[in-house]
DNA sequence: TTGTAAGCGTTATCAA
DNA sequence: TTGATAACGCTTACAA
């Protein structure tokens, strides 16, 4: 059984370029430790037998992998896609691996994620948001493995962060509907709990109400999972109140493209009789009919920045420094003056 | 240096418990070849020491991993994103981890994923499309790692299939265009090369062309990137033709959204003046404005399905067996007869 | 510049 | 039912 060894392995190399292990190993690791002809001679074993070294093996000998894990609530949309792959192109610009797992924004399901990436090696991880139990925080540490909290900052956190500060930009977006007359406010927004992100923009609007001297909790808020579907019926629920909100502030993107379904349906014209924004910027945002008027997201300029900075982490055994972006408004269509007309 | 040993190891645990490393590792891996209290002693030391197996020693030791790896061409868009997740829950529910690459729509960046998930130890491999060098195939033969093809069924490929007739898909809804009584015809493709789902579709337009007696290479064809914005430009540049077509086919629903896209911009009416059509049936189908008439690909199922048969690969050592799934048409507003009037 | 050999943390075979 | 112990494939002191 097993005669025909499946991979060859360092020792088939060595053996077909007359050399030993190390000198094999070290050609792969640190080609200028090695004289020319030998590495030549190497090289080329390894090219005719198809060697391909042993993750597991490599792992366990040098006991790092350069691999980094990163794990998001979801795969399944658009809002951590264009993010996540910029982190990607830049680990694999520095030579890393990235492992992607998504939790399902359940606290439970990241926990075993985490215990799953370590488990396979990772050298650093990539998480979404602060919220989270500290035991997960603990066993990272335990592990010695850095991690750093995207989507979302705050200097204050225990784990280090490359983000953006989501109160001040749904005030900043909120200060707008306001300035323009909105006055019968609801939001429609991922569940709250375990969602720092989401918090904060709520958050942003109240401060916002606030500041214009309204009184905060006049906000309608209705929590829904993420979705088209439940965007629309998240908005429907809203617009069902005997007096309606004049704007609906969607806590992203997705859900406002729901909400912009479920207009339509209703014969309800966006901004017209209600204005709805979102939150992120995605390309749907410039698809839709009105254009989504929304918060833009810098998510390549985060992956990128986040990349960089977890490799500090793990090479330079650097305790990682937060970084704050900025986010910026995009003007389109779906937010308007309320209507003018008093119909009650 | 190193006093503080980062994670505990069998060992520790094993010292913990006051057993021997092989008992612990029996009760990881067959509990019930171990007495009861010796269990319970073994678990109780691994929760407290906070243990986690080490996976490339285990993957090492046991030369196998139940991870499953999938290559698909791109995680920024919708189109792999609900299959993907259907295939990774699907094979959760077994016991098995997805690690997921990405290929860029590159043959030279797929093989290099192939090359990294066979060294991470993937006992399987998700292929989408059947168009590859044959070497990816004969290394995955050398290294005795399954894979199956998804998205496309061909039963005379060399990899066995889970997925649906891209040209009888795409047949079927031209079959549609033409009995409407469109003659002038164009299609926005993604990159033919290496592409045997885009190759299929065209010819699916072809033969029911053929079929309505029409001259199959009066089909305008564009092909580009993936993307809205490139969709766009295609259909402008589609459009721009002297005797412009009044029925524009897309190769998939994204080129068909960035096609509306640019139709609104420039004042064409859809399906007033020209027909725009889809591939897939994401989300964004729904929303779009027009509501986009497209073929529903059975994403959901294809991921569950090809999960079941890729664990029948990996556990019984099986040949693959080719599964055809049904396609259909979605009917929604982008799609009407040609104007009437004659400008010309 | 190259080779020898000792781990790295598991699993699995064989004995007890 | 349990324990020794030999792999597994690689990296890296240390020696030559």
């Amino acid at each position: 059984m097993r005669e025909n060894r499946a991979s060859p392995t360092l020792e088939d190399v060595a053996r077909a370029a007359g050399v030993s292990t190390a000198t094999v190993s070290r050609v792969l690791n640190y080609p200028d430790k090695v004289a020319g002809a030998t590495r030549e001679k190497v090289r080329h074993a390894v090219h005719e037998l198809g060697y391909l070294p042993h993750f597991g093996a490599r792992a366990m000998a040098a006991n790092r992998t350069r691999t980094i894990g990163a794990i998001i609530p979801t795969m399944e949309n658009a809002i951590f896609a264009r993010g996540i792959q910029a982190f990607q192109e830049a680990l694999h610009d520095r030579g890393y691996t990235l492992l992607v797992a998504s939790s399902s924004y359940s606290a439970a399901l990241e926990e075993e994620q985490v215990r799953a990436l370590v488990a396979r090696g990772a050298d650093g991880l990539l998480l979404i948001g602060h919220d989270r139990d500290p035991a997960v925080t603990a066993f990272l540490e335990r592990h010695r493995v850095p991690a750093l909290v995207s989507w979302s900052f705050d200097p204050a956190a225990r784990l280090p962060s490359v983000g953006f500060d989501n109160i001040a930009a749904m005030q900043a977006l909120a200060r707008e509907a306001l300035a323009l007359g909105h006055r019968r406010l609801a939001l429609v927004t991922a569940p709250l709990a375990a969602n720092d992100r989401a918090r904060g923009r709520v958050e942003g609007v109240r401060r916002a109400m606030r500041e214009a001297g309204l009184a905060s909790d006049a906000l309608e808020i209705v929590e829904t999972a993420y979705g088209l579907e439940t965007g629309a019926a998240a908005f429907r629920q809203v617009m069902a109140a005997p007096v309606p909100p004049t704007m609906v502030f969607c806590g992203n993107d997705v859900l406002a493209m729901g909400a912009l379904m479920a207009a339509r349906a209703a014969g309800l014209d966006v901004p017209g009789d209600v204005s709805v924004t979102g939150f992120d910027d995605i390309d749907l945002a410039r698809v839709a009919v009105p254009g989504l008027t929304t918060v833009h997201v810098p998510h390549r300029l985060m992956g990128a920045t986040a990349a960089r900075s977890i490799i500090a982490m793990v090479e330079e055994d650097q305790a990682g420094e937060s970084l704050q972006l900025e986010t910026d408004l995009r003007w389109r269509d779906s937010l308007a003056p309320p209507p003018t007309t008093r119909r009650d």
